[in-house]
Parts: C-alpha cells; structure tokens; sequence
DNA sequence: CATGAATGAGTTTTCATTCAT
DNA sequence: AATGAATGAAAACTCATTCAT
C-alpha cells in the first residue's frame, strides 16, 4: 500500500546545485540504509523496527507512513541488490569477446560488487526465509533469471568446447554462487587481500574448473 | 547448569521395554532431533520452544530440565554437526595416498554428509549469529581449526607441485566451503543428481580448478 | 468549530456544472453516506478514519476540515436520524382522528422508517455509547422528547378508555421501541415481508397488547 | 487452543467444606468477570486488555495463559449465557398446562433472568459483530435454536386457537425478544417496578397482544 | 480548500524463563 | 523428573489527530 514516492514532478526545484545531499537523506532512505546495516548486523528478526527508526531518528509512524511492514523494509533491500546486480550481469554478459572472456569479467564482476554491497549479501544469504511467501517467490523468480543469464555463458563456452561439458552447467552456477554467497561469512574489509584481487583468484578458480582436460576426453 | 547425560554405552540396560528405542527416544534426543528440524524449517527466531516441546510431546519444564535455555538447543546441535565434520575429515585427511586424492576424497565427502545433515546445514548456515557471543567464538575456533586442516592438504598439494600455487590456499578453502554451505540452499532430495554425483562434480571441480597450468608457470 | 454548512436552499447555483448533482456529491455529505455504512457495517471503532476516506475518495485533511472529529461524524448521524424520526412522529401526532389510528400509523410508520435507513438504526443501536458523554446526554433528551410524545399518545388513549391502563404507558413505550430498534438485528432486504407489512404487523401487535380487557376491569 | 482445565479429579480435595470461594475466584473467572463487567460498560473494543488484566489483578500473560484471545473471552461469556437462557427456557416449555401459561412463564422469566443479567444482555446487544465471524456462526445457530424453541409455542397455540393467526409466529418472536434485548438499554436497578412486575407486564403485553380477536375472523 | 508527512500514545499478542509443587 | 501457572519485557502495528504548505 505504502509507496515510495517521489516528489511530483511538476514541484519548482529548489535552485543552485541538484539537491543530492537532502535526497540522499529522506526518512525512506535513511531508513532503508539503517534497516540494512542492522539486517546484516543482527539478523532481521532480531533487528526491531523500534531499532531502525530510532537509528533513522523518526518515529514508528513515519516508517509505517513509508513502508507498509517490517517485511517490507526487508523486501525492498532485496528488490534493490537484485536489481543492481542483474544491471551489472547484463551489462558484461552483453559484451563482445570471447566467452571465457565474459565469463570471467562477469565472474570477477559480481565478487567485487558483492562486496562492496557486503551487508545487502549478509542479508540475502541469511534473511531471505523471513520474506512472506508471496516475496520469496518474487525473489527467487528474480535470481533464477539471473542464475539463467550466468548459466547461458557457461553453456555457451561449453558448446564451443572452451570449457569442459564434465560438469553440468547449473551445478556450476550453484558452485560458483555459493562461493560468493558466502563472501560476506569471511570478508573483512582492511584485509589482506584487496576486493579485486580476491574477485580475481575467485574467477581464476572458475575458469581453471572450467578447463576442457585433454587427458579425460 | 542442565547437563545432556547421555546413558553409559555399557551400563546394563533397564529391564521391561526395549533399551534400544528408549536411548534413541531419549527425551533430549527427542527434543534435539525436533529442535533441529524446526531452526532448519523455519529459523532459530521464528521457532518457539512451545513449538519445540510440543513436537516433542514434552513440558517446557523438561526441556527446562536438560537444556540450560533456548540458545542451548543451538549450541548442542552446533557442537554435534562440527565434531561430526571434524572426525570425518580427520579419517579421510590421515588416510596414506597421494594428496590429489585425498584432498578428492575429502572435498567429495563434505559434500554427502552435508547433503545428509542438510538441517544441520541450513541451521548453520543462517542461525550462528543467534549465539551468544562466547559461543561464537567456540564454534569459529572448532571450524578455523577445521579449516586449517583442509587448508593444509591444499598447500600439501601446492608445495608438491601437483596444485597451482597461483591461488593463496585459504582463498581456496573460503571458495570452496562457500559452494558447500550453500547446498542447502538449493538442492532438493530427490532432484536429478544423487548426492554422491554431485560430490563427484564439486570435488572435480575443486581439482580442475587446482591443477598447475603448464602455460602459466 | 468545523461546521457543516448546506449550500442555503434559495442561493443561486454557481454557473458550470450541474448543481444538483455536486449538491448531493459534496464532500461532507459523501463523507457522511460512507461513514454511516461503514459504522453500521463494522462499527464505529472498527472503521479507521483512513477507511472513511478512502471510501470517499478524499483525504483525511479534507475530513478534519468539515468535521472535527471522527465522533463529530457519528454525533452528526445520531442528530440526523433523531431529526428525522421526530419529524415524522410530529407530523402523525399532529394529524386528527382517534388516537388508535393515530398510535396505529406512528407505530407502522416508525417501523417502515427505520427499514428504510437500517443503517442508521443499526449505528443507533450499538454506537451510541462512543459519543462523548456530552454529546450522549444531548441525544439521550431528544430521544427522551421523541419518546414523551409517543408516551402521551398512549396516555391519552388509556384516558380516553380505548387502551388498557393495566401497564404503564413508559413501559408500552420502551416494550414498544425495544422491538423497532432490534429491527436492524434481524431484517433483511429483500426477506418474505415487506417493510409495511412488518410495519403493520408491529402496530397491530401493539395496538391488540393495548386493547381493553373487559374481563380485567 | 487455551482451554479453561478444571483441576484433575484425581487430585484430592483439601479437606473441609467444598471450595466455593476459592473456586470462584480462580483466575479465568476473574478474568471472565471483570471482563463481563468492562465489556458492558465500554463495549468491548473501548476495553483492552490491560484494563481486564489490571481489574482482575494479574498480569496479561496470565490472561493469555488461560484465554486464546481477547476473544475467545467475549465468546466464553456469549457461551454461558446462551447457555443459561436455552436452560430456563426448556425448563419452562417442558412444563405442562396451558400454552398461554408456558407462554406467560417463558416471556416474564426471561425478563427476569435478563435483567438479573443485565451485562451480558448489554454484551450481547452490542458486540455480537466483534466476533469471529465462525464464532458469530455458532452463536446466531445457537440463538436460532432458542427462538425455534419459543415460536413452538406461539404456534402451538395458534393451532388450539387460543393465539390470534393474524401475525406470523416468527414475526412475534422477533418482535418480542427486541423488547427483551432492549431492556438492558433502558433498566436501571432499583428503578420503580421490581423485575418481575416488569416481567409481568411484558408477558401480560404479549399475551394480550395474541389474544384472538373475535371481531377480526 | 486540501494535502500528506509526521507524531506518539495506544493496541493485542508472543515468548523465554522461573518456580512452587 | 516433570508440571503448568505465572511473569514481565518486548514485539509489530494502528490510529486519530496536527500542521506546514
């Protein structure tokens, strides 16, 4: 029920430079930026709406003016991170090149974004059972299209031979996605390793896995 | 402190009904093996320990009688699942051979008894945060200590010469422990491949993905 | 003081769009004919202001601009259909003729009436004690009024000798509108008997209950 | 779900005379009491639950220990005085003699017993639609079968003649249990009539208005 | 006239845990 | 070893109302 509205169009802007800072921190967003880091902090259910909001700096009533439940909050965390990665996929997938190319700029690609997006992961991997029923099917209709875009490259390359038909496709996206899935398990930013270093041992392993073995064919 | 006492393996069993299905319907048992399903199915937060007792036929005063709270529950099946994984990489790891195939073996092996304890999986995968802080140390000290003993079968491999050493072997490890977390996930009993298939598949690829390229050394 | 104000009945209509029609359609009356079928279907305290609102398609600042508050609607309902009903039982009183043929069309009438704004009677009879105590004495002493009026005619009956004096008239009174007001708990439109047959049947049922008994004077 | 447990009749009972007392002011009677008492004063949504708790001196997970709902507490009330009533009027109907006189029995007791109840009567005027619609199923089944009982009676002497035909049965039980149910809305203890000389006059108002009318056939 | 964001007090209900028995 | 009544704190959510624009 509750949306998200932007201001009507027609509203005079205010002059000088766009009003970037003051969008940035309407009550929705600040609200959506608090409720993620506490989703990834603490988990959802032990997260309380009266935490968000008090972190937000608004009252209960102003959350329930934006968003219609809690599960909402946590639904729109999820409609945003599955946005922006498909964008990315798409984004390399659609490039020219050799397709282990794609594959691996893609496969580097979604372990740097990840991370950068460290706690939208933490809520995806742990937090997606708390959406109603109605989301999660959403949600997992969303990522199987993403899963279906990962994995026509992966076809692709074994159909041209580049990489080896030993392992079925999905099992490799399954494989692969585990693996990033669970970035935000070990990840601690400051470490030893920069996040496009670890993007690229990440997509080396796949692409090696991913080797046609002249011995075994 | 409520402590599990498990009956001594040796002590005569009580006469009249049988010992063997009393031990296994032992009342922590019962509340253990109901717990688990229910943390799995639904999440630790989400379950009640009404719901808990119920399944388990019993009074909240007899779960309050062997288990120390709630948190308790979790820990114990934590505990269970990490010394189940920790005997078992143990036997395979001391097996003689070269290290290509145990560390095979070993990467095959997580795999089934991962898909075999897929509650225990799934509980583990979302509810760690639930613990109390203390407890989390624990359990991170048991799995680092896990860790550390397939990290050193991989650089067993490295310094042998039979796995590239172009990828820092606890990478390795995170990326694979990562695909293996995240099969409860996504894998169904009853899907097209039987878990020992895809243990096959994601140990092969473990070691595709380690063998030395000639062109890159 | 928010106030209702009726477009003055002789004022000219403003040029444009018919007036007739947004006369009817004006916004606290629209306002009213919803919150009065909400009331009667779910309650006063069961129907949010939001509710009223939406159902009448305008906002909630809209409301508070002609009404003061949301017992303001309901008191201005109450004061409606007491207006009403007075109305007619002033214009029956009034009429000639002898007295049982005077209670006989009040007594119908009264039935027929309320049939026709059931809603209204269904508010009547379970709202009325969320009207602040102020506005409650207020109807309390019209009803009183409406009430005195109906009583007087009785006892100008029971004077006259053509009604039994063996039950106090408030008593008739109160046995008499007990049965209107439980009108709304059982009729429904559309059932085997139309509204003046049930008005008839009522009036007749008074009017035999009121019938001298020779053999009991 | 919450069940209202009388003690086990094993347990043995303290010695001494029977436990009336204590009996009566076990917990959920409290509750149930003082709900009644708040129910008929405010109306049921004007109550909550801290109010019952609070009157009745526990605490609300004590309530909810023993009552599945809010609710549930109004439909135990409706439960026993629909219960009460079905009680007396089959005590009365299963007398013999003269229809007129079980007629004349049944309408002035259920006076008496209404005023003598005059909360529940208040409860069950006003907040029938504040329950569950299954719950609301019951209650109207329960009521149908309490009006099927009395308008036996008005046919039965409709058929011996000794009622007028000139009214439908169930018109006239609809008619006179309004004036009953209204009772509540009007009735003040210690008013000027005693109950049962208001009793009284109902049943007499009643009578008299099936007395056949030798004129009118 | 009318909007819609925001408030803050209030609602019912849940739940892990304790304790006398 | 086990019961079940009771607690008290906290949860999500609702709602009539206000107010700057």
């Amino acid at each position: 029920m509750a949306v998200l509205r932007t201001r009507g169009g027609d509203a005079a802007p205010p002059p000088g430079p766009p009003a970037v800072g003051s969008a940035e921190d309407s009550v929705p967003r600040r609200l959506l930026a608090h409720a993620t880091r506490l989703f990834a902090e603490k988990g959802f259910d032990r997260t309380s709406v009266q935490e968000i909001v008090h972190a937000a700096g608004v009252t209960k009533g102003a959350m329930y003016h934006y968003f219609d439940s809690k599960d909402d909050l946590l639904a729109q965390i999820y409609a945003r991170v599955l946005r922006l990665q498909m964008t990315r996929l798409e984004e390399v997938a659609g490039r020219g090149g050799p397709v282990a190319d794609r594959v691996y700029a893609a496969a580097a690609d979604v372990v740097v974004t990840t991370i950068a997006n460290l706690d939208d992961a933490a809520i995806a991997l742990r937090s997606m059972h708390q959406l109603s029923a109605a989301k999660q099917r959403e949600v997992r209709a969303e990522r199987r299209r993403y899963h279906e875009l990962f994995r026509s490259l992966i076809t692709e390359g074994q159909d041209e031979g580049v990489f080896t038909g030993g392992v079925p496709a999905d099992i490799v996206v399954d494989f692969y996605f585990g693996s990033v899935h669970h970035l935000s398990a070990w990840y601690h930013p400051g470490g030893r390793l920069s996040p496009e270093e670890i993007g690229g041992h990440y997509a080396r392993l796949l692409l090696d896995a991913l080797r046609p073995d002249p011995a075994r064919r």
